[in-house]
DNA sequence: CCGTGCGTTCAATACGGACTAAACGGATTG
DNA sequence: CAATCCGTTTAGTCCGTATTGAACGCACGG
């Protein structure tokens, strides 16, 4: 089969870009591109969709879909009269990000208080030192998520045009 | 050489957690480790004394507890009277953290949006998605900065020990 | 029933990055 | 200078994990 030219369109250097992000927050660099797929696309896609576009296999745009799904970043559908699921991008997948953010700044600050709270006398400085870390850490997860509530206003009027879907 | 009989302090048990949390956030595990280790220590703590106490090669402490620079986690002293470099755990490490965050979303949010506006009027839509996208995150970036600034009261009182070095 | 299309699971591979030992360079001390 | 003592750089190893091809299970359609 002939080559396609490799012709990259501003949307192909997004999807790549997306990838590159992904990386570097620590996750697979290929759900990244599918998050940035489903972006530019809009509408659900399946699998194959997925796989043929980015050219990967099934099996791993399986997996990162999943990935995307546990994360909440991305919303998988069943149409009724379809042959398989579909994906599709949330209206605001950043926000599950900072949400799963606020998560384990939470889970850290209790694991670290915990363990602070064994230090024994002796170490009684650094026992403090590392209650303000997880202080800190706890802290911090409360503003998360004051922040996304602020910015997926839930009923009462100020939401831009984000009207809820009706579940 | 006898064994130490691998005795597990509760510090020990926090500094360990440490690297696991660090390793979840995508950094190097010993890093972590080393934070977790000056926040227990207190008082400035030289490479040699890293490298024992963890169990590691100056080499990897050198190269981790410079990453902990860059990063603006720790502090590095060259006290006058002694021989080599130290380091020292910040009041507030994870501040630096968030601050870090807060520049990576500025430069995610930038990095989309321009290439959002390369997008052809074909996907116009797309292009909007995008944009929202990329909007998320630089309000997300203005947003980290706030709280940075309302954590670490800059000048009026409640200024604990933290004295400014001349430098 | 068989064949087909789909998503997931599994074992194997490839790749990247952490970590190390050893060599290097630069400053200090006798 | 010679002898150390540091910290950094470098080249290489090792380990984790992303990614894949192939096998599997399942639902539908003939």
């Amino acid at each position: 089969m002939g080559y396609v030219p490799a012709m990259t369109t501003p949307m192909h250097t997004f999807i790549e870009q997306m990838g590159l992000i992904f990386r570097d927050d620590g996750g697979p660099r290929i759900a990244g591109q599918i998050l940035g797929y489903l972006l530019v696309e809009g509408a659900p896609r399946t699998l194959g969709q997925m796989a043929k576009a980015l050219k990967i296999s099934k099996a791993s745009a399986s997996t990162n879909a999943r990935l995307l799904e546990l994360k909440g970043m991305v919303l998988r559908t069943s149409p009724v009269g379809q042959r398989g699921d579909a994906y599709q991008a949330l209206d605001r997948p950043s926000a599950a990000a900072i949400q799963a953010l606020a998560t384990r700044f939470r889970a850290n600050a209790d694991t670290i208080g915990t363990l602070a709270d064994d230090f024994p006398d002796s170490h009684a400085a650094a026992r403090e030192r590392v209650r303000h870390y997880a202080d800190f850490y706890r802290e911090t997860a409360v503003f998360f998520d004051e922040w996304i509530e602020m910015m997926a206003p839930p009923a009462t009027g100020a939401g831009r045009k984000g009207r809820r879907v009706t579940p």
